[in-house]
DNA sequence: CATGAATGAGCTTTCATTCAT
DNA sequence: TATGAATGAAAGCTCATTCAT
């Protein structure tokens, strides 16, 4: 079997493992077993268990992040934020993606933490940076971007990390639009 | 020394423990070590490691939950909401409660994610209840309570969590404020 | 309460925990919740758990041992004879010793293991002398008393510990009977 | 090394601590030290230090148990009785089988002492299956054969027992020599 | 390169004993 | 003298990692 294949078969299963069962919950044993490769052979191809997890742990963030396009500010841009918000809701809606990303990463050790903090750190300057142009351009009110930002990735990520906890569908067209519905008008009406 | 105080300083010893390190790589040995007591002792107070991670876990939420005070309709509201979100945020900022509470706790077995599952349940049942009543008094915008309330908790949780993360202090009084914004008037600037 | 009266309650109620569930699955919190006493007390009483033991062990030895009476050569032999394996099949009956000394005693330590030699010893020495003057009497069959010895006090013993193995009554006198009818004639037919 | 090879290494080595220092006395990393492998290999040829020791308490039954030849009743019938005797003292002679079954095994917990029950069950009613025949034969003198068979299982007990705990060696010819004249003649002269 | 048996540090938990009150 | 909370050595067991085959 080709190294590149099985390397990629043993993060898969990995994965898999990883957000069924969690981090701690998960020995070595149940990836090889999961794979159908020996033990050993795992280690020929990563260095430990700590690191065939950070290695999905940076592949999700990745894929996460992928979905997010460049706005491009010459054409109308809502539909573009709003394609965004739905591609982004669908990637973390990935069953495994929020359960290891957000369920089980926090809290393994100080470089997985790392890497968390560095995602968020670079999700929420993109955001911020997002509603600042929309500052300049005066479709985002004016205020501090750094709240906003966070207030934002919470709307976001808490009805995914909710329905998953639930084990409940989340319907992604409903929440973006009330994602956007909040955005737009908030939830209290004037007055 | 008085056994209810002990109880409560191994109570408090493994809190800090736990926060500081998880709940994975917190040993006995760490908390007895922490309080200046044997590790016999620990097991005249606790029945394991466990069942102390789920008294601080309980602990935590039944704080979380007790700052919320019902509201008076027959007083003004916004002030009554707004003072809960001020509590609200303080109790989840206290350092070890979002570390434990929002980081730790899931994915360490069965029993502590139905305990997670309950708590995130009964606050979002009491923001749904909220939200409704907000709804038939004509103050809140009606759409699908559900996704409201999770969003809402998102915008809560979120600036906290990340504010932990980062280690960085949060103006408590600064994200009530966002939160309040965004609930009345949204982000983005109509039209 | 009277220190001796006490020491004695101590002994008997550790005599009851021990022979229901024997030396290693009895702790010291069994014996002093079954006399009423703090944990401390029963040190000031007894070294150790050890030495209760050993202290039943003996008190048990003592008691099967006075139960056997020299035998009067002047008057007639049988009855004699017979009173002492009825007393004793009597006093080794008695559940907790039959389960204390024949089932738990032995393996404990070096100490206990002494104890019982020296008890089977003295024992052996007591039959084997009887056996001798019955030879020189002309009424025991000439041959190695050892042996014999060994083999009548397993006559004895394994009837015992079986109904005690099998939650079963057991006859005394016919016990009795039958070792004395296996003394007088064995258990084959002549020829 | 081979596996069967080793896990039999494991249980003969096992089978020689449990006899020298008894069960309780013996740790696994006795055990794991006589053999000279890790800790952790003894758990991957047992489940756990109880595990081993039931597998040693069968597999010395089942040497006892094996040494006694169903009875030819068409062929002389006294020297097949004879020679099933002298297997069954040469099996319960050896130090560890006598050590472990008739000293240690009762008293572990519920499953050893219900294996012990089993086996003294087993061996009983095929004494008194045995003595049953006899007296259909008219070679054994009529009589309750529960008690005659556990008086005979004593005497072959115990001597092999004493001699055990004397440390001294045994002559098992002269035993089963003694063994039948008693069951021939008994001990006593006659009148 | 694949294997999987072997490793051993490290874990949680128990319980006979001590000692301040 | 009686107490019972405190002690801590020692137990059984797990599992990520190594390495001879």
């Amino acid at each position: 079997m080709d190294p590149d294949e099985r390397r990629q078969a043993i993060l898969v299963a990995a994965r898999r493992v990883f957000a069924a069962q969690g981090y701690h919950r998960t020995g070595i044993a149940d990836i090889v077993g999961e794979v159908g490769i020996a033990r050993g052979t795992f280690y020929r191809y990563f260095e430990s268990k700590r690191s065939v997890f950070q290695e999905i742990l940076e592949e999700m963030m990745t894929e996460v992040v992928s979905v997010v396009q460049p706005i491009d500010v010459l054409a109308p841009i809502p539909p573009q934020v709003l394609a965004n918000l739905d591609r982004l809701v669908r990637a973390i809606t990935a069953e495994d993606v929020c359960r290891v990303l957000f369920g089980e990463a926090l809290g393994i050790d100080g470089e997985a933490d790392e890497a968390l903090r560095a995602f968020y750190g670079g999700a929420l300057a993109r955001i911020e940076a997002a509603l600042r142009t929309g500052q300049a351009l005066g479709v985002v009110r004016p205020g501090g971007v750094g709240l906003q930002a966070r207030c934002l990735l919470g709307m976001l990520k808490e009805p995914v990390v909710q329905a998953t906890l639930d084990r409940q569908e989340l319907d992604t067209e409903q929440l973006v639009a009330e994602i956007l519905q909040l955005l737009r008008h908030g939830i209290l009406e004037p007055g």
